[in-house]
DNA sequence: TAGTGGTCTAGACCACGCC
DNA sequence: GCGTGGTCTAGACCACTAC
């Protein structure tokens, strides 16, 4: 039995009016489909695919390009194309912010990556001052200096998600929100304990392909897009304590909500 | 003064690591970030790109497929490749499921359409009974079998959504939720009056980029990443009354959540 | 008819991973 | 060293749009 992978592929239609290349990413999407291969399986070599169809090899890469793009294949220069291995999800519950998970310890992803038996890292640490941009002063009621905490998060060594706080200065100056690590609880419980208690959170959520700087900090393979959430903190009296905008791996993400009927 | 829109762009770099057909998309990328060329400006032709870098017309092609994965541009045959143009977004509140907006003769999406000055229209219809997918039947609580209600969302031609609701089949039968119309107010309203008061709904969110056959149905532009929404409706009882499957252009959208802090 | 992008060929040389 | 994918060339012909 050869090792050809060629042997689960068809033959090309040449009365069809579908062009070659499109024919071939159909025939390796149906295999991938249907199992024949499966994630982390290595595809036929282009050498392999331009023998077995009989075309350029333009012709195949450009199928090849075609599954790159809708994120079902990714590939490793030197070694091959392979079934993109579909990682382990992060779950984000809609109680997420409750009160209760702020009195522990460690920080919520901490505890949840660790729940979930993966290792957990935050790095890229920056805390610094700065002048908001347009979007972010409005959302926080028109604050002209913010202190920014920018960090991202990896789980398993795999970074999953890069995320920066934006809090009015006159509320974080000489509180501990102003340092690396603001501790047990995070920032949220910090600003409850000064007396901001926390009323509720708005999140507006899009979803787009990332830009060549998301491609490189979240290490994203061709075809994944993002989650981009902004979460705006309210407090009981009514104000902007904080705004915090992030932007997700959408294949290591699932967000979950829940909405009232009344 | 030439109308040749290369006098934008600079020169390549000969010494740079960097491979030329990803100079010339950082060049383009650049002048479209920098609004050198705006939304629905049309870029130098492939033949300009080719004569102002003096590259093959490959390279020139491969630079443009980079800016089309990334949702930037979109090329149009016969006629040239244009910045993407940025169409309207539909924004989804936090508390659409209100009863209040069941209490009115249209449905939510026409009434909300036409509020924010689009032309609305629902297509596709189908309803139909069916052996739901193990995912769904999960859902549903072991469900057998299914009314399956499919429709999809256009605002003003374009399509924007796709969305299958299903439900347990002894809930809808003999019922206006079999009918292709079920009445103001949607499927929500006519449960209600069948005695099952709504409780909440759960939403859970992902992001991918879209099937083949997604790109179709919604009319795609490539590096339009689709969000993948799926609904389950409870009742007081605590029983599943509806899964509604929506399919999304992530362009078209941006969705609001109100988390609560306690 | 002229200009545009879409498809395809048949090569070439390079960089990476692995043995 | 060999097989893999990454980059690039210099053509060709076709299909679509606009005039």
């Amino acid at each position: 039995m050869p090792a050809q992978g060629t042997a689960l592929l068809g033959a090309l239609d040449p009365t069809s009016d579908r062009a070659v290349f499109r024919q071939i990413a159909d025939q390796l999407r149906e295999a991938i489909d249907k199992g024949r291969f499966k994630e982390g399986d290595k595809l036929p070599s282009e050498t392999e695919l331009v023998e077995h169809y009989g075309v350029s090899r333009m012709t195949v890469r450009n199928s090849l390009s075609v599954l790159q793009g809708e994120g079902l294949v990714v590939s490793e220069h030197g070694k091959g194309v392979f079934v993109r291995p579909r990682p382990p999800v992060r779950r984000l519950a809609s109680d997420r912010f409750a009160r209760r998970h702020r009195e522990q310890g460690k920080s919520a992803f901490t505890v949840e990556a660790e729940a979930a038996g993966s290792r957990p890292e935050v790095d890229s640490l920056e805390v610094k001052e700065e002048r908001p941009s347009q979007d972010i002063a409005t959302r926080l009621g028109g604050a002209r200096r913010v202190l920014a905490r920018r960090r991202r998060y990896l789980l398993d060594g795999r970074p999953v998600e890069f995320a920066t706080s934006y809090i009015p200065l006159d509320l974080a100056t000489g509180t501990p929100i102003a340092q690396s690590n603001p501790g047990p609880g995070g920032i949220y419980a910090r600003l409850e304990e000064l007396g901001h208690r926390l009323d509720h959170f708005d999140e507006e959520i899009r979803a787009r392909m990332p830009s060549p700087q998301e491609v490189k900090t979240l290490r994203l393979a061709s075809g994944v897009p993002v989650i981009h959430l902004t979460r705006t903190a309210h407090d009981t009296e009514g104000r902007v304590v904080e705004v915090c905008d992030t932007v997700m791996a959408a294949d290591a993400y699932v967000l979950n909500y829940q909405l009232p009927a009344t």
